[in-house]
DNA sequence: CTGAAAATACCCCATAAGAGCGATTGATTT
DNA sequence: AAATCAATCGCTCTTATGGGGTATTTTCAG
């Protein structure tokens, strides 16, 4: 049916690929591939208007990056997802992209068969993305390693709640001066020496 | 050749599906399965002694669950990949999968055919998921929604690499009594009345 | 059994932080 | 033209915080 087509739109800054994959796209039943941009300026001022379910975005563009493209499209528009499509696999531009609120991220030599079928599993509320990518996603969440005792790391945590002192006494039925002690001591462990930077340093390593 | 064989072992209580997999994956060209768990204690016994390249982890044990026994094992053995094999889907459960260190994660009815093509990405450094999987991994990269300014955003993150009202003030070239206007602001539209809360908030809420 | 690390408790003191006020200027929106 | 909001600067006051110490008990690994 017509009405099942995956409506498709190309940022891409190279002629030869943006017209090939716009072709080859197109050409395949179930998809169609009526819009291209060479540049986000004119991706950001048309998508918003046009009928598209998936945007195919490069994230190496003249002027505005992909990923700008991207953030600032999906503040208007919630509907439409976005794969980058991009030789780049550094972790700043995987999260940078993931943050703008890409739901895919696939390198250039995905074959246009596997393209597809990615373009089909984010349509449909999956996130295609080559294992090797999904890895390095999923390094972020590890644990470094924990330099603070578990008592310490209690402490931490209540004082991220917004408690003081005192109320971090109550709550673990402690004298104010140990809670004092254990602070200080989180502090010399984490090497700061306020709450707010031990708070910050805390989450980064994944400690609270 | 042998030494190209993957050493997998399963740790899964359904004496069942235990047994037909390590059936399946023992008689696979390239891969062996001499080891198989029904319970997350034995596992940590053996495992760290034993020569295995990826581990399949249930995440429903009886006992310690699947997850804690990846912790444990992590802690021990840095070289040994682990994928969690589960009918758990839930958010929950893939977060602290991924934070124990596991680097796969796929449902049960993933079929023996596409199971040893993900075995061997993980071997070879990929994170194989499903496709939904991955969108739920990268839901908790989106931006909620951002009340703060941007002069106050600029703010808390000075604050939270540990700088007082003055030195703020300083990099801002602001005058103290305007740097503690935006915090009382930022602290205002987070509802939160100290520091350590607004730090706490803002980095779960990607603010900053 | 011993020694290190963690957890507990206490003191003093200068200063930073937060609450509660008010006020002006310049955009942006309606 | 009015209203809103961001950004700027200012005051007073109380309390919390962080830096500098010291010291005891418990717990756990070697």
């Amino acid at each position: 049916m017509l009405t099942d087509t995956i409506h498709i739109a190309i940022v891409e800054d190279d002629n030869e690929i943006r017209q090939t994959l716009q072709l080859i796209l197109d050409g395949s039943a179930g998809f169609a591939c009526k819009y291209a941009f060479a540049d986000a300026e004119s991706a950001i001022a048309s998508i918003p208007d046009l009928p598209v379910d998936v945007v195919l975005m490069d994230i190496d563009l003249p002027g505005k990056s992909g990923i700008e493209a991207t953030r600032e499209l999906r503040k208007r528009i919630g509907e439409i997802d976005f794969i980058m499509l991009t030789v780049q696999s550094d972790d700043d531009s995987i999260f940078e992209s993931l943050c703008a609120g890409a739901s895919g991220y696939l390198l250039k030599d995905t074959n246009p068969a596997d393209l597809l079928v990615h373009i089909k599993e984010v349509h449909e509320g999956g996130s295609p993305m080559s294992s090797q990518i999904a890895r390095r996603i999923i390094n972020s969440f590890r644990i470094i390693d924990n330099p603070l005792s578990d008592r310490e790391t209690e402490v931490l945590k209540l004082l991220s709640q917004g408690l003081n002192y005192k109320d971090v006494a109550e709550t673990m039925f402690l004298s104010p001066h140990t809670v004092k002690t254990h602070i200080k001591n989180i502090y010399s462990k984490l090497h700061v020496n306020n709450r707010a930077e031990a708070i910050y340093k805390a989450i980064k390593q994944k400690l609270i």
